[in-house]
DNA sequence: GCGATCAGGT
DNA sequence: CACACCTGATCGC
């Protein structure tokens, strides 16, 4: 559940993924992505009834989005208060307040989120400055530099404030295996499954939420079939995903969902009751895709893991790792850097602004698409690259010595590894399945596109982070609903929405460094402030990894990780005691140097 | 009957 | 671990 209460310090006048409570009285609303838990209020009374006597009163999204929404006849009241942007084109947006006509001017630009179909950030420029607005994401490292509308010219934007999905901003989530490395995997179990007869059939196991279609999409193409799917009617206007999915149950690949009944037994059935014409039994696997995260000295595991005599768990995730999510603010951070203190070259060495490539950049052929080709669903995710170089990688079909019937030794899944090669495993949740870890690492490695060679500052040292949590971002008097006067606003809102917790913790990071405390807090501001400067608590980021040094860069190389996030790894790691806390917090108040290796043992 | 909230499940 | 739901129970209107 997202805990963003709905509104940016600098824009507290447009709502964002939330619509209720104070959110009610906005002027402006903007959808990031379809899931409810970021549509809290859309379809409530109150805001229907506000519509109705509202001319100015429109929710922005992106077109994919606005479809997705529409397709539930639960949102059908907002069909003509939608206003459908573009990607990556600044709409100039003006805020009415309609009681006294107070008009604001904001330069809003929809920025790909690879989060699920539609997803976008909200890059917001205006008198109060440009802010960044993630929603949830899924961006590996070099993303950002591909997306134009983040730059200016040679340089990133002077971006305020960032509003961050921290999902996974924790380092226990350092590393999640990259788009393409699950996706292998899975096509290569699935391929090992399909391949033994007609009758082997598998069911991807997916949670009734978008996000999945990239693995129809990329499945159906490489077997040449249609997944089966409960409904098509979400997808009726984007051809390059409803070709790829079908109602017709006569299909090896089912992603289909059945409401109740969950007595249902994977090896013998489906969801949909479907089987063979010919009376023989299906064999019948089931993949489930769920994230899996890899600590910062995991060496190598699985993306898959089997679960069951004919049950797999595949990697799989929405969100970006802790390690992706800090390369965002990093890398706007870094330019930041440079603007304050002009003293390096940002397209010398560190981050280099590439043209967008892979990334699909405008597109008036939005909906006469390329069937073959849905990457635009996922601009940013660097998907087309992804299935070339997966496609040529699949050079060793596995050879299947078994029974067609008897299960997939685990042993014979090819398994990529390439992608988090570096680490040691710290999630060692699986004595079941053992040494798997024969593959050839030759992978390539997906994210070098920045370098740590030009030693750029470290974020931390430009930026604070501040977690907005649940409580201290709803209240219902934070918010001045009855006033157009921004002061009013902004002087009692200050300090309500955006929560300084240093006023009660020697360090925001504290609750974070602990492995706790984030998933109340799934939102969080990270802001430029030269005050954050000198000051000693700034240093202690987020996610504790309080090494002390500050002579290291602000992107750490797979080598220096271990360095840079000794904290303990995820089986470990436990709630610290009040006496933990405090004897850390006298250290810190004290100055001391906290060494991480001591706090992981007293935490 | 509806919405909001919570608990419990996948 | 976590997600993004779904269902059912309960409460208040």
């Amino acid at each position: 559940m997202s805990s963003f209460a709905g509104r940016m310090k600098e824009y507290p006048n447009m709502s964002l993924d939330r619509f209720d409570r104070e959110n009610l009285h906005a002027r402006a609303y903007f959808l990031s992505h379809c899931h409810k838990d970021h549509m809290k209020g859309l379809k409530g009374p109150q805001l229907k009834r506000k519509l109705k006597f509202s001319l100015t009163v429109k929710l922005y999204c992106s077109f994919v989005t606005k479809e997705l929404l529409l397709s539930n006849p639960k949102y059908a009241f907002w069909k003509d208060h939608i206003v459908a942007l573009e990607l990556e084109s600044p709409t100039l947006i003006t805020l009415i307040d309609e009681a006294s006509g107070e008009r604001e001017e904001l330069v809003v630009t929809l920025l790909p989120a690879g989060h699920c179909p539609g997803s976008v950030m909200f890059l917001v420029e205006g008198a109060q400055g440009t802010v960044l607005y993630t929603g949830d994401f899924r961006l590996a490292k070099g993303d950002a530099s591909r997306i134009e509308l983040l730059h200016s010219g040679s340089r990133v934007k002077d971006i305020k404030s960032v509003y961050l999905d921290s999902t996974f901003y924790d380092p226990r989530f350092y590393k999640i295996p990259s788009r393409e490395t699950c996706l292998h995997a899975i096509r290569g179990l699935v391929q090992d499954w399909v391949s033994r007869s007609v009758y082997h059939t598998v069911w991807l196991n997916c949670k009734a939420a978008y996000g999945y279609e990239y693995l129809f999409t990329n499945l159906g193409d490489e077997f040449h079939t249609q997944i089966h799917v409960k409904s098509l009617d979400m997808f009726k206007k984007m051809p390059e995903i409803l070709s790829h999915v079908t109602t017709d149950r006569a299909t090896q690949i089912h992603a289909c969902r059945h409401p109740k009944d969950e007595e249902f037994v994977p090896a013998s059935r489906l969801p949909c009751g479907s089987s063979a014409s010919d009376g023989t039994p299906l064999s019948i696997i089931s993949i489930k895709p769920s994230t899996m995260w890899f600590g910062e000295r995991t060496q190598r595991t699985k993306v898959i893991v089997r679960t069951g005599a004919s049950s797999y768990r595949a990697c799989f995730s929405f969100h970006s790792s802790y390690s992706e999510v800090r390369h965002l603010p990093a890398y706007l951070s870094v330019c930041l850097g440079l603007l304050k203190s002009m003293c390096r070259d940002v397209s010398s060495s560190a981050v280099i602004y590439r043209p967008l490539g892979t990334l699909k950049r405008t597109r008036p052929e939005q909906h006469t698409h390329d069937v073959d080709c849905a990457d635009w669903l996922f601009e940013g995710a660097d998907l087309a690259p992804v299935r070339k170089r997966v496609m040529m990688q699949e050079a060793t079909p596995t050879t299947l010595p078994n029974r067609p019937d008897e299960p997939l030794p685990l042993t014979h899944i090819p398994l990529i590894t390439g992608d988090y090669m570096d680490c040691t495993e710290s999630n060692d949740d699986d004595e079941e399945e053992r040494d798997l870890e024969e593959e050839e690492r030759g992978g390539e490695r997906d994210e070098g596109s920045v370098s740590n060679s030009g030693t750029p500052p470290r974020w931390e040292e430009f930026f604070t982070t501040e977690i907005l949590t649940e409580s201290q971002t709803s209240q219902p008097h934070s918010c001045s609903h009855t006033s157009p006067s921004h002061s009013t606003l902004t002087g009692s809102q200050t300090p309500e929405l955006f929560v300084d917790d240093s006023a009660k913790l020697p360090s925001p990071s504290i609750p974070l460094s602990a492995g706790r405390g984030l998933s109340q807090a799934e939102s969080m501001l990270i802001q430029s402030e030269d005050r954050c400067q000198g000051d000693a608590l700034t240093n202690l980021d987020a996610g504790g990894e309080e090494s002390g040094s500050h002579t290291h860069q602000s992107e750490p190389t797979e080598s220096q990780v271990s360095s840079d996030f000794d904290i303990p790894s995820t089986p470990d790691s436990h709630t610290p005691g009040p006496d933990d806390l405090s004897d850390l917090y006298r250290r810190l108040a004290a100055g001391e140097e906290v060494i991480t290796r001591t706090g992981s043992q007293s935490l």
